[in-house]
DNA sequence: TGCTAGCACTCTATCTCTCTGAGTGCTAAT
DNA sequence: ATTAGCACTCAGAGAGATAGAGTGCTAGCA
């Protein structure tokens, strides 16, 4: 594999990838870094379509990129693809407006400039919550044997339920049951909550347990509601727009977001990219629903340890070489606010 | 207009929406209600297109109804369509199981079984909450100088939001400001908060001023954000299974989903179908984004006042037969559990 | 040995032409 | 008022024909 075919393989990528046509060989020959005649280009391009790297539509067409043409492209004809300072800066003044934005708006607003930039589906989950603990509990009585759970976690996160009793709750009972709560649960990570840990405190509860029951099994919801890794989505619809994908695939996408999370949690670390034609190789049962598409993940940390993961779902003719940068971009920044938070905090 | 007319109307619209293809006179004089002879079909087709309510793709197609005709055969050909029992009861037993329903809840699931049903898009907005008041401020520590603030209206929304302070509060502060915010809140209707009212409220705190107006910066932000109508969509997908609806079209929509609330907002009592060339006619900018598409929505109540709307967004060609009981049915339902649940409280 | 010019070949996309059949409108008969 | 019959229209499918982009191969050149 010498220079020249790498550079033949680089051009045909940026080619097709901007126009979308397969690339000839003398379009290629026609470009200013390529000086030798199209019949050497046509040479080559029979040697790298024998690699597997190159594919004909049909015969009298030019070539396209396989995935595996794709893959060692982004390995080695674009490595240390940067964003451009002023890019970078007007990403930042973006995100400096607002001090005091959660995870959960970063996250928002991170999928959705994706989306919106690179015209594909951004997508992001949360790393499993199971580490964090419970740092309040709260009871807020608000009407008629109407009450509000209120939980906290150590990471930030709030989450609130309302419950209705058959009895309305005096002050002792209240009281007694903040306190029991907070003694029984503070500091409990989430992911050792289970039901039998909630039958246990009902009966611990004694004389109480039939008035308040229906505030633990609440808990109970809320707590598992928090515990769901939180899938978020944003801009599935530009896929539409692909010719290459097929709306019926990402019809079924829509209806069925969550076939991803596997992927997602899968991921090792650093940037990761994965074909859909290499995915269903690997594994028949299609986890990645969306014919001829890419995935580009990486992840964000919170204070060095993974807090989550952001990607890019779009189809495999993709302006690697301007995504990926874009990806990095958002888990850096994203990992320096939320720590940066943190640190804050403690 | 006599009745063979109108017996002829109905047919080809239950034709055109079952098969999607033009409805010529053959086809309908093999109906077996129908006792003439197609050629006399034809004269009375040719006088229902004079009148506006058939159109021919072209000269030797079958006949389509225009929206007109549709119109007509709402009025006319179908009033009380029922929805049948066994089918009232399997949807009622959906509803069964979770007392416990939110409004939210109850809107989600409604929107997404009639968007199941239908195959079309269910929307639905809540009225303008402005009346509702608000029946309970919280503010509670939950971390070094962080906060969350609990805000509960009478209509039963709840809504935190996590604020971080300068400075750590100390009991004192916590108490003169809970209180105080009570004192000038509680009771409040949503819609008389200002932006005037909370600087009024910074400067009446006195000496807490500094310390506490992120507090009611955040106050002020969260009553903004229960002010929002909400708007749910679901189903959104389904249309882009229809051939008659422009891909383009529904993108659009997707993407700016909110212009559709003027049109919900809008509509008077009882169950309203509009249809979209109707809407360009009357109102030029284009409200109603999708090309040949039809839209229902009725209302659902709360003791007796329009709580919300509800609504279906779906091709012209639709089943309005069947799709309009479903939505009376709903709209009913909902208004059912959630007066109900008012009863309850009070 | 590596590169290039030239040429015959392949194959898709596009255009035109024709043909078929569904459906109509009109007229004359019942 | 209804119907049978007939000529007419027009979209859509299918069949060639054509153009042009791109290839592989061969022979010649540095």
């Amino acid at each position: 594999m010498d220079d020249r075919k790498l550079r033949i393989l680089a051009a045909v990528v940026d080619e097709y990838v901007t126009t979308g046509e397969p690339v000839g060989s003398k379009a290629i020959a026609a470009l200013p870094d390529i000086n030798v005649s199209s019949a050497t280009i046509r040479n080559d391009m029979a040697v790298l379509e024998q690699l597997g790297l190159l594919e004909q539509p049909h015969t009298s067409a030019g070539r396209v990129p396989t995935f595996q043409g794709y893959k060692l492209y982004i390995e080695k004809c674009m490595s240390g693809a940067q964003l451009p300072e002023d890019e970078k800066q007007r990403l930042d003044s973006m995100f400096d407006g607002d001090g005091a934005l959660t995870e959960d708006g970063l996250i928002q607003s991170a999928t959705s400039a994706l989306a919106e930039i690179t015209k594909c589906a951004a997508v992001a989950v949360n790393a499993m919550p199971q580490f964090s603990v419970i740092s309040k509990v709260e009871v807020i009585p608000t009407g008629k044997r109407l009450y509000v759970i209120l939980l906290i976690t150590s990471a930030g996160n709030i989450k609130n339920k309302a419950c209705r009793l058959e009895f309305d709750l005096n002050d002792e009972q209240l009281q007694f049951f903040t306190a029991f709560l907070t003694e029984h649960l503070h500091g409990v990570s989430l992911s050792d909550l289970s039901p039998e840990m909630f039958d246990q405190l009902v009966t611990a509860m004694g004389a109480y347990m039939a008035t308040l029951s229906p505030l633990v099994q609440g808990l109970y919801e809320l707590s598992r509601d928090m515990m769901r890794q939180e899938l978020t989505v944003n801009g599935t619809r530009n896929l539409l727009t692909c010719q290459e994908l097929k709306t019926q695939d990402i019809v079924e996408f829509m209806e069925n977001q969550d076939v991803i999370m596997p992927i997602l949690n899968d991921t090792f670390s650093g940037i990761h990219v994965m074909f859909s034609e290499d995915a269903r190789r690997e594994n028949p049962q299609q986890t990645f629903v969306i014919g001829n598409s890419s995935m580009i993940v990486g992840q964000y940390r919170k204070d060095g340890r993974t807090a989550g993961r952001l990607g890019i779902i779009g189809p495999m003719r993709l302006n690697y070489a301007k995504v990926i940068p874009y990806l990095e971009y958002f888990t850096e920044k994203i990992s320096n606010l939320i720590s940066e938070k943190e640190d804050d905090e403690t």
